[in-house]
DNA sequence: TGTACATCAGTGAACGCGCGTTCACTGATGTAC
DNA sequence: TGTACATCAGTGAACGCGCGTTCACTGATGTAC
């Protein structure tokens, strides 16, 4: 196939985002070739080339809409329901956040990826930390001053980020050990957040 | 040269070690070539297999030290005084600890790797962790139960990890909110744990 | 202590391989009339 | 609406390169007598 419509090529383009956003956080960035993202998005090397200037570029673009879908995952988790701290915390803090790499957040997987990207990399994924503490600050505890709120919110982060980095780590060699880290960790915040 | 003594011989393994040890937490294991690591430690490549199997179990070994090194750190940070847990929480909630990534601690900087390691490194990185939440849990205020020291223990390590792991993700676009995210961590963790 | 020889840490060339990127080419899409 | 042609998304061969690993070789170290 030679030349695809402008809407199938916009197509394309989402696919290979989304494609290179699973795959990175499955492998990293430097374990996995443009020509496996190229082949998963159904394409070849060479088109990837006609979307973004560079592998780099792509993983930039990959990470800022992983964070995003992250976050909209982390939104959706209350259902119909309206969204509590509580659950916010137990979706973050639960095994198949833990397991389930390819559909998690980037923040997770790629941590130390993101500290050794270039400036790109660090806007898209400070933007995402950003948004992130905004959706939690905004179900904190009400009577909390904002800033209260949003001190809560980015230490709640930073541990749950934590917890799971610890818990992946651990679960090759002691599972139950890597389950009691997620345990403690949710239970802790609850304890201390109120919620 | 060719052949060394067997003194020389270990001296060699152990700066074939550390090398690894700085150069993959600085540009990660897939960011360097055994060459560099080689040449680092001021031998060939080739000597490298002399010691190692393969690249991986390096890494793992590598890891290993690391963890050790990194917990004698802490316990050093306190000096000639007395070790309180506020103490360590400063030390690796420090700028330094978040900048100086050649020395810190493998756990932040390469969290995302060890998860897709093999069971060597999951075991390497276990034991390191337990040993951590053992040296924090042992300067825990005194009256807490034990089970609850560990549980505090926990919660402040996998925070401090988020925290270093968020700020330097950060730090190239916005450094002041690199700057906030540890020192909001720090100050939250300080009210919630009494330290 | 002195000599003969086995050991093996370290060297450096060579291996096959997959990487990121480039580019001449294709032909359906999109456009101008 | 129909025709002529420019555009450009996607193809796939080719590029140079550095990777992890192997191996024949070297010669000082370590050992047996």
């Amino acid at each position: 196939m030679v030349r695809v419509s402008r809407e199938q090529a916009a197509a394309n383009r989402e696919t290979l985002v989304d494609a290179a956003g699973r795959l990175f956080r499955v492998r990293g960035v430097d374990g996995v070739g443009v020509a496996e993202v190229a082949k998963e998005a159904g394409l070849t090397h060479g088109a990837l080339y006609a979307h973004f200037p560079s592998k780099e570029m792509l993983a930039a673009e990959a990470l800022k809409s992983g964070m995003q879908k992250s976050l909209s995952d982390v939104k959706a988790s209350a259902g119909d329901a309206q969204p509590t701290l509580g659950g916010y915390l137990d979706f973050l803090l639960s095994r198949h956040m833990r397991d389930a790499m390819e559909e998690g957040c980037p923040m997770t997987a790629s941590g130390s990826e993101i500290a050794r990207g270039s400036a790109e990399v660090s806007r898209s994924f400070a933007e995402g930390f950003e948004n992130m503490v905004a959706a939690l600050a905004a179900v904190a505890p009400p009577q909390m001053a904002d800033d209260e709120r949003r001190t809560l919110a980015i230490t709640a982060i930073a541990a749950e980020l934590g917890a799971i980095v610890i818990s992946r780590g651990i679960l090759k060699s002691d599972p139950a050990l890597a389950d009691g880290v997620l345990d403690t960790v949710r239970a802790r915040l609850g304890d201390v957040l109120g919620a």
